[in-house]
RNA sequence: GCGCCCAUAGCUCAGUUGGAUAGAGCAACGGCCUUCUAAGCCGUGGGUCGCAGGUUCGAAUCCUGCUGGGCGCACCA
């Protein structure tokens, strides 16, 4: 309805153009999306809103309002347009036909789960990169937050007909894999973190003493077609690397999988060494001419391509920084043919972007300078009891991602890690996302699904014979307020998950399934479904399927359940 | 000191990419249970959109400068 809307303006700026009332050379502005139709707030505004006489004015050398009425005068006729107006400065608004609404009801029911879908990524290729944490310990809340937008986002660019890989970069060859080495080591021959001799550096977390535990006990782990067991020796350091390693990866996996996000692509830092793609980088680098030596180092000049100092590369002992490989990696994205990627991490690595960049651009083969994309989150806070929660047992300093699936549950935690701007910093009240009253969101709108279904559940105890078409020709007859506000919208879903893929924030579906779950409760109270009257029943019940599938569709995109029972 | 992010009702947050009188949910107050789920619904009160300038028909939204909070500023990752 808003597309036609949007055609028939631009119908009439058209017209004005060929007689010569508006200047030709605004058509391309105007096609480049200049032209917006808002939904009206207010009733009395009608249901769309038009600036364009506003935007035109000037290039168009006329007041807004009197051009606002050339515009209105040049509309071709629509049976689906009641009136227009106009209103204010030079807003047009246009008031919907009887009816009109509840074509969308017809539109849901046909397209079912693909309501809401589109095509808009023309089936291009993007990858997004999420999660990607060090094997080094068990996944945080951050980690979870960044499962939680990623996996959001990737469900969003399929909606909106994208060819998703989903990608999780593994640093499994820095410092910290030694330093989680080590920590295992000692926690196999016996020490612990309060004891004197325990590393300056080393990981406290309990899980260290069971991954120490498991490789004395000489078990067996399997991942990713490969089996790495125990060595029993705690002298063997290299033997503790490679089993601790192949031990937290599998917890992250389980991790993962517990909270319904899978990955297609697991790529290994230390892969890039191995294939040799490091030294590569490094020596096309050297070839660029961005590259110098000073104190033994070898340095790379981000400060030609914005960044704010020079980058080393390579140690003055030797060995590369995390930088180079993190540019290597990058070119393989790049080599995979990967024209669009998206790398969704915390905040806290927010300084690795410039370099990136820097370093790709420095390469210069052939790769955009906005290139990676990149979605930001910032730090989650976990309170229960009014208080901030800060350790766990099992990792000690952090709260982990499996203490919040354990507690409140798959789905209210990836609802919450997702339902809000992800540039926003985020308090996760785990007293809300557990309590089963409507004060919690996932609560409210898993409901209102599930009520829909126990409506259903009930027509057919009560004799009622109804299939979805049903309803369908007598839609006309919803036209109470609540059924009004509830078809505009459930009318309003493809473009919330347009934009929201477009912008790249899922919790734009968060907010909108709370309105509808609003909506919903809100028609139900104030009306029966099951009446006698045939024709008003299955209108009704054609809606109410209507919403539970917009609600099925959504939650969907969240990656959260849609109980038929609750 | 430099860079990035944030600041909207008592609390948690939206705000359609510059539009009309800034919204929702909690909390507070007042109503509603012979009912397909009261696990709910309706109503009322509550705002200098952090502060000060600027841009224009029009600013919570864009620009500049402050204030306050978070994060980052390694030859760690």
């Amino acid at each position: 309805m808003k597309q036609e809307v949007a055609d028939l303006i631009g119908h009439a700026l058209r017209h004005l153009q060929t007689t010569g009332t508006l200047p030709a050379e605004i058509a391309p502005d105007l096609l480049n999306g200049r032209l917006q139709i808002d939904h009206t707030k207010d009733k009395s505004h009608g249901d769309f809103a038009s600036n364009i006489a506003l935007a035109l004015a000037k290039p168009a050398k006329s007041s807004p309002r009197a051009l606002a009425e050339k515009i209105v005068a040049a509309l071709p006729p629509s049976q689906h347009i009641a009136k227009v107006e106009i209103a204010g400065p030079g807003f047009i608004n246009f008031f919907l036909a009887a009816g009109a609404q509840s074509a969308v009801v017809n539109d849901i029911l046909d397209a079912a789960e693909k309501f809401g879908r589109s095509a808009v990524g023309q089936n291009k290729k993007v990858q997004v990169e999420f999660v990607s944490a060090n094997p080094t310990g068990p996944l945080h809340v951050g980690h979870g937050r960044g499962a939680a937008v990623g996996d959001c986002l990737c469900r969003l660019l399929e909606a909106t007909g994208w060819d998703v890989t989903r990608e999780f970069y593994y640093n499994d060859a820095g410092n910290q894999i030694g330093n989680l080495a080590l920590s295992v080591q000692c926690r196999a021959r016996g020490l612990t973190p309060s004891d004197a001799h325990w590393p300056e550096d080393g990981y406290r977390g309990e899980y260290i003493a069971d991954v120490a535990n498991a490789y004395m006990a000489g078990e067996t782990i399997t991942a990713d077609d490969h089996h790495v067991t125990g060595a029993k020796d705690p002298q063997d350091l290299e033997a503790i690397r490679r089993f601790a390693v192949a031990y937290l990866r599998r917890e992250q996996d389980l991790d993962l999988r517990a909270f319904g996000v899978a990955f297609d692509v697991y790529y290994l830092e230390s892969s890039l060494y191995t294939e040799g793609k490091v030294e590569a980088t490094v020596a096309q680098l050297l070839g660029s001419g961005h590259t110098y030596e000073l104190d033994n180092a070898l340095w790379l000049k981000t400060t030609d391509f914005g960044d704010d100092k020079d980058r080393v590369m390579r140690k003055s002992e030797g060995g590369f920084t995390y930088f180079v490989p993190d540019v290597a990696y990058h070119v393989t994205k790049w080599q995979r043919g990967f024209t669009r990627v998206i790398n969704e991490q915390g905040a806290d690595h927010h300084s690795t972007i410039t370099r990136v960049r820097a370093g790709l651009q420095a390469l210069n083969i052939g790769i955009p300078q906005g290139w990676p994309e990149y979605v930001l989150h910032q730090m989650v806070t976990v309170m229960r009891g009014g208080e901030e929660v800060k350790i766990s047992k099992r990792a000690g300093s952090y709260v982990t991602l499996r203490d919040l699936i354990d507690e409140v549950g798959h789905d209210a935690t990836r609802y919450f890690l997702a339902a809000r701007r992800s540039d926003s910093q985020l308090v996760f009240d785990i007293d809300l996302a557990r309590a089963q009253t409507n004060d919690n969101p996932v609560y409210y709108i898993q409901y209102a699904h599930a009520r829909v279904c126990s409506v259903l559940r009930q027509a057919v105890e009560k004799g009622f014979e109804w299939n979805c078409t049903n309803g369908l020709e007598n839609l006309a007859l919803l036209n109470a307020d609540e059924e009004i506000a509830l078809l505009n919208l459930l009318a309003r879903f493809p473009e919330t998950v347009e934009q929201a893929a477009q912008l790249l924030e899922p919790h734009a579906i968060a907010n909108y399934l709370r309105e509808v779950a609003a909506a919903l409760h809100g028609w139900y109270h104030a009306h029966q479904f099951l009446v006698e009257d045939a024709a008003l029943r299955d209108a009704r019940l054609a809606l109410a399927v209507a919403t539970r599938q917009v609600i099925c569709n959504g939650l969907q995109l969240l990656g959260v359940s849609a109980p038929e029972e609750m």
